[in-house]
DNA sequence: GGGCCTCTCCCCCGTGCGGCGGAGACGGAT
DNA sequence: ATCCGTCTCCGCCGCACGGGGGAGAGGCCC
């Protein structure tokens, strides 16, 4: 393997025993480096501020700013910021995705054992990969429930049925639609017709319903 | 670190010159040993089931079956599966998720460094840890999308008029919405005023609408 | 006691909407 | 040549909906 320059991270966790247990497991490899400690989330900023690290390894629970926030805080003040790995107990918590809109490199669980945690380290101090835990799988459940697989309807719609079910979808009148597709009010109202049929509803509220629910304002 | 115990390994690919540089990558490390090569999907399985590895690279893109059925395939019917680490080109393939859905453990860009590669082949052999690339990130977009901060309006209604908005995003008329509340009809469209009032709608089906996009069909 | 908000309910009125039935024109299938 | 699907448009009818304006009961705050 590649000789390995030294890995240079700072600890945030507001229990001195985590950031012992950490110290210790990560001094143990001669490639990594425990330049700071901190033991707040503002604390966090500061020192990774100064010491400029390559990883942080971030709690999210913390007292006056969690380590979400102190994430954001990193991530948007400072250039060519460290990678950021979160830290948490369970699995399914939601600041999974907070963590990761708040751009955090990495998301590991406190469970984790120390050899996963050195190779996590080091696997994001040099790559833009990302590495997680099995609670990506809801994220990837939550993405299908968000993208299901299109209702049978959606195929039978014609052209302009389906021009018509976009723009009803967007909070258009009849009479809007009709203007916006430069045709006569009476052929909105046949293609609306149409729809209510082909989708099974009985009112355009319930049609533009379906259009969400079948992932159809997602398409295209 | 603690003394590692040999990772056995399977190459899938259909190109012969990826197997190849893989493997000369993967056997430079003492750890880790490949013991089976495939070059099809249906091939991949039979390996697989025969030589019984830790971790199987598995290349999306591969005639007769792609790498995700294989996927499925070898999760479906072997006990004690291995990990399984799905290769692609592109980071916005869409592949992800069908590799997710379908259990992998893993995903890996073919641009990734040997040393990512071999340090993501020995994390995933002994964690439940998936490791991940930057496509992630549109993973946890298209999540940020789906749940997009609750727009200013969702904290104003009160607790009828949600329970009210609820019900129109259900297709419910007002009379329904009357009945299911238990209220008079007219207390509905006194609801629903305040409701359209809130949403700066004009409609229910804009009102509806605008629940959808924020995120309010999700709450709770 | 007096505001203020919420929930409940009433009236009238105009209209956008959906149901029904029909029709002419074009084009592709056979 | 015939049928079928699609797009275009017409009239009529009933009603659910939304706007406007109001009102009483209960709770909360000061």
């Amino acid at each position: 393997m590649t000789p390995r320059p030294t890995v240079r991270i700072v600890l945030a966790d507001d229990e001195r025993m985590v950031r012992t247990a950490l110290r210790a497991i990560l001094s143990a490899e001669p490639d990594l480096e425990v330049v700071g400690e901190a033991a707040t989330g503002a604390e966090a900023v500061s020192v990774v501020r100064e010491r400029r690290p390559d990883v942080v390894l971030m709690d999210v629970r913390m007292p006056e700013i969690d380590g979400i926030r102190a994430t954001e805080q990193i991530l948007a003040t400072l250039t060519d910021p460290p990678r950021i790995v979160v830290v948490t107990t369970f699995e399914n918590d939601s600041y999974v995705y907070d963590a990761l809109r708040a751009g955090a490199a990495g998301f590991l669980l406190k469970r984790a054992e120390a050899d996963a945690l050195v190779q996590a380290v080091r696997l994001v101090s040099h790559t833009d990969t990302l590495l997680f835990p099995s609670a990506v799988r809801s994220l990837a459940a939550e993405h299908a429930r968000a993208c299901p697989a299109p209702a049978p309807w959606v195929a039978r719609l014609t052209g302009r049925e389906s021009d018509v079910l976009r723009l009803m979808a967007q909070g258009l009148t009849n009479a809007e639609i009709a203007r916006r597709m430069e045709v006569g009010p009476a052929t909105v109202k046949s293609h609306v017709a149409a729809v209510l049929a082909k989708t099974g509803t009985r009112d355009r509220t319930q049609a533009v319903i379906a259009a969400y629910e079948a992932g159809f304002m997602n398409a295209r």
